[in-house]
RNA sequence: GGGCGUGUAACUCAGCGGUAGAGUGCCACCCUUACAAGGUGGAGGCCGCAGGUUCGAUCCCUGCCGCGCCCA
């Protein structure tokens, strides 16, 4: 404890060594062996292998890691587990683009040769998130790091997806799915992001058959017969080629006489029905739709009830195809413009109006998505859902905050089939086989022939399966499953799962179904949903906008425990968190505060006598109750003061962990380190000091700090413990010591009193620093007395004053400064040090704050129902403050008379 | 259309039956030997609006207004 320490907190040399340190010494390791009751474990909701860390990755693995840093220091076995998941479409994505560079594409490769080129591309660029996620201090089980294109986690998804095919619970077929034209695959509904955005409704004329061509459209009368023709609206007007019908209400006397009958589709000029479904809604637009059962999911169930025709008019690339007629080779909006205008020319375009719209987009790459009919593999949820429910309803898996329970529940009660199939080739290819008798084989391995017809000609499924499939495996994918390993027994289910809510039902959703399907068990106990990080106007940071703040330049700037901290603080349930440098900066003040108040603890320790008491070994793993407390003898007011906060404040923390109360976790810290041990113990301690305790209360608050900022503490922590083997990572947790100094707490908050009330003269008088003032005392208790006697070096030196004397009889403010307390009267003499201007205005201004205090107060005891009613112990509170406003107007009004 | 959240000091937010707190910012004084990334003191609020419940409402209930999100 004899280095120079620098006066200025520099967090990127200390991270550094540590960060390495830690890793070098692997302790963030699991011990598969320990005991279930004593173990904590968490996944890391896996981030996308193609990613760079972003703010929503900074906040949801700080918050991760204070769990489970707290967790270790309990002496809890703990686990978590990293890992990147291979997402799919979007590392396609980013290797394709890469090829496009080199005028390829991946076709030209063939799937083998892609899927290695992905390999590479994954080897060499895609960990980057890893290294970061380190960067952070996020102390997972490194050793234990897991990517979802793993062989076992390959060997996981085929083993589910075989288990649920054979329960039935995976079927195959053509249906209308999302489909982007631009990623040429198919997505389920959640992968679609729908933006409001302004469109038209075009109005378009069906005629009657039979009801012969109309003379001469008139371009004024748009009304025309009701008995000859309906009119429909549609925001799509190219897929009309697609149409089999128009579908009109029932009871809808508009369009009554012609249910049964045919129009004469425009353009086409092929004659479809008019049916009836009560599902038509006869106030939208003009009560009439047009039914295109292979473009649109409603038209899609219409077709079915109805058993229209299916007719798909576009290619996978968004291209008309040979449906289309002369259109057929046309981009869908190039086409939709032409047939606009060709529907005008002949007289079919009743009228456009201005429309708002809300347009599909794929969430990977932001192309509006079409309705695409085609074949696919479908998990059908109902029956997973239904025990996802029941086991969030059982209590056997909490949200916190608990309003996201009714958003979970609402999108189980809701689910939809979900389609897993996916049209590129990085991914888990379906294990799936077609023969050429048409049998389908799934199987967990390939199989050699077919068990119908024994033909060896088998043809592996090309599809591979969405990414949510595998992360949905998860929670136990990465614990071993399907094989039965330590860890999984050990492990599972794991403590709590920490995500955002854009994530609830990607993730959340699909780990319970499957956790519960496979494991019979739920994934985690908890589900802790954290906010959004935007920015300092509250705006969500995207690329486009340019609001982008990167985490990493914010550790490079600021430290990334000063991060971290502000993360936390910021970290209040159920409000999206405004991230500004500002606030940053103050919290990087903050970690400047725990190095200097450290620095000078240490120096005050060294410097006076013998050195403190030996650190005592302080493993978590042998030692559950902290290490015990500076011995009860020898202590001072002072000393039982901070002991009891601190006591208290140790309770507070672990409180607020526990409910994962991060904010109140962060401000409950700092307030007890700035404004309680650094701005009143340590200015104590330059006149009365107890090294034991100063000790005792650095050393644990760097314990208590540490979940939050691990690498500042670790370094002060260090310097504090003379065994080079120990770390601060599996020390203990501090533990309260029962420290209940009730009386001594309460004299020192009464000390506190006298010198804040002494200052304030000083500062509202603008006493210079350096003029010493010599307060007089007066009507103090005996016991009141005693205490401002014993402690009077440290008034005056609080208070910067050359003498403090008490006087027996009453006082004559003559040019003097008043502070009426409690109990107490305070005086200064202000004579030659400033005119008493100032402090008639304070007196005038404290006796007007005490006199509307006491008219609020009296109103309220006036009232009979108030004094019958309340509680008493409110009213006797209400007594007493009215009680002691009264005796301090009094005093304050005859030192305001006799102040001149 | 359904659901959820939110409106508190200049800003960002806690609080939630006894009329308010923090951080930042602001003002004044101070480079006091841990820290100017600091110290001391201070100013600043019809707790969105209107009703209701209650002895008492920022807090609970209802309605309205503003802002935001999710789902259809």
């Amino acid at each position: 404890m004899t280095q120079e320490i620098d006066k200025v907190y520099d967090p990127k040399q200390v991270e550094e060594k540590w960060l390495k340190i830690w890793l070098d010494q692997n302790l963030f390791r699991a011990n598969p062996e320990g005991e279930a009751a004593q173990n904590f474990s968490m996944v890391i909701p896996p981030p996308n292998v193609t990613g760079v860390l972003h703010m929503g990755h900074a906040l949801n693995n700080t918050l991760q890691d204070i769990l489970v840093r707290y967790q270790r220091m309990l002496g809890k076995n703990v686990l978590w587990v990293p890992g990147t998941d291979h997402a799919g479409i979007a590392t396609q994505n980013v290797v394709e683009r890469e090829l496009k560079k080199e005028g390829k594409k991946r076709q030209d490769l063939g799937r083998e040769k892609f899927i290695e080129r992905v390999w590479q591309w994954k080897e060499q660029s895609g960990n980057q998130i890893v290294h970061q996620l380190k960067r952070l201090g996020a102390s997972c089980d490194w050793s234990r790091e897991r990517f979802t294109m793993d062989e076992g986690l390959s060997k996981a998804v085929r083993e589910a997806f075989v288990r649920l095919y054979e329960k039935g619970l995976i079927y195959r077929d053509k249906y209308l799915i999302n489909w982007c034209p631009r990623c040429l695959t198919a997505l389920s509904d959640i992968e679609v992001e729908h933006q409001e955005q302004d469109g038209f409704l075009w109005h378009i004329r069906y005629d009657a058959v039979g009801a012969g061509p109309r003379a001469c459209p008139d371009p004024g009368d748009h009304g025309g017969s009701p008995l000859r023709e309906i009119v429909v609206a549609t925001t799509r007007p190219e897929t009309l080629l697609g149409d089999t019908a128009v579908a009109v209400h029932p009871d809808d006397a508009r369009y009554k006489h012609l249910i049964g009958k045919k129009l004469i589709l425009p353009l086409v000029n092929r004659e479809i029905p008019v049916i009836a479904d009560h599902r038509v809604d006869k106030e939208f637009g003009t009560g009439a739709v047009k039914v295109t059962p292979a473009h649109d999911f409603n038209d899609f169930i219409f077709g079915n009830d109805h058993e229209l025709e299916r007719i798909n008019v576009l290619t996978p690339d968004a291209k008309m195809n040979e449906n289309a007629l002369h259109f057929q080779g046309m981009d869908r909006f190039e086409a939709r413009k032409q047939i606009v205008a060709e529907l005008e020319e002949k007289g079919f375009l009743v009228k456009i109006d201005k429309h708002k719209l809300s347009a599909g987009q794929c969430y990977r790459c932001k192309t509006v998505v079409e309705p695409y009919l085609s074949l696919q593999w479908f998990v059908k949820t109902k029956p997973l859902a239904e025990r996802a429910l029941k086991a969030v309803h059982d209590g056997k898996t909490k949200f916190y905050p608990e309003n996201w329970t009714k958003v979970y529940e609402q999108w189980m009660e809701g689910i939809k089939d979900w389609c897993i199939s996916r049209q590129i080739w990085w991914g888990h290819r379906i294990p799936a086989w077609f023969c050429e008798c048409n049998e389908i084989i799934v199987s967990r391995e390939p199989p050699t022939s077919c068990p119908q017809c024994s033909s060896k000609n088998l043809r592996q499924e090309e599809d591979v399966l969405d990414t949510w499939f595998s992360s949905g495996l998860w929670p136990f994918s990465t614990l071993g499953w399907p094989e039965q390993t330590p860890e999984l027994k050990a492990f599972y289910p794991t403590s709590v799962l920490v995500t955002g809510f854009d994530i609830i039902f990607f993730w959340v959703a699909r780990m319970m179904m499957f956790g519960l399907e496979f494991m019979d068990d739920v994934p985690f106990k908890d589900v802790y949903i954290h906010a959004l990080v935007r920015d300092a106007h509250g705006q969500k940071m995207s690329k486009s906008k340019g609001n982008v703040v990167d985490p990493l330049m914010i550790m490079e700037k600021f430290g990334t425990d000063a991060f971290r901290f502000t993360l936390t603080a910021l970290a209040a349930q159920g409000r999206d968190i405004k991230l500004s440098e500002e606030t940053i900066e103050g919290y990087r003040n903050f970690c400047n505060k725990i190095w200097n108040a450290s620095r000078f603890a240490m120096m005050q320790i060294e410097n006076v006598g013998a050195g403190p008491r030996a650190c005592p070994e302080s493993d978590a793993q042998t030692n559950q109750g902290g290490h015990g407390g500076p011995p009860l003898r020898d202590l001072s007011i002072l000393d039982k003061w901070i002991l009891t906060i601190w006591d208290k404040t140790i309770v507070d923390v672990k409180n607020a962990i526990e409910a994962y109360h991060y904010d109140e976790v962060a401000k409950l810290l700092y307030h007890f380190f700035w404004r309680q041990f650094c701005d009143w113990y340590l200015e104590f301690s330059k006149v009365k000091l107890n090294k034991n305790v100063l000790f005792y209360i650095l050393e644990s608050s760097m314990r208590a700090l540490h979940p939050v900022v691990p690498f500042i503490t670790e370094e002060i922590w260090k310097k504090l413990n003379p065994n080079p083997q120990a770390t601060i990572v599996t020390s203990s947790f501090p533990q309260p010591q029962g420290y209940v100094f009730e009386k001594e707490s309460q004299d020192v908050e009464t000390l506190i009193q006298v010198i804040t009330a002494i200052r304030n003269i000083r500062g509202e008088n603008q006493i210079p620093i350096k003029s010493q003032v010599s307060p007089i005392f007066y009507g103090a208790s005996e016991e009141l007395k005693n205490l401002l006697d014993q402690n009077s070096e440290l008034l005056m030196r609080f208070t910067n004053a050359q003498t403090a004397t008490w006087s027996t009889e009453k006082v004559t403010p003559k040019k003097m400064a008043h502070a009426a307390l409690v109990g107490l009267d305070i005086y200064i003499p202000l004579e030659g040090l400033v005119d008493f201007e100032k402090e008639v205005a304070r007196l005038e201004k404290e006796i007007q704050r005490l006199k509307e205090d006491t008219e609020r107060r009296e109103k309220r005891l006036a009232d009979q129902n108030f004094v019958a009613r309340a509680d008493a112990d409110v009213v006797e509170e209400e007594r007493s403050r009215v009680k002691d406003n009264l005796t301090k107007i009094v005093r304050l009004e005859n030192t305001l008379q006799n102040i001149r």
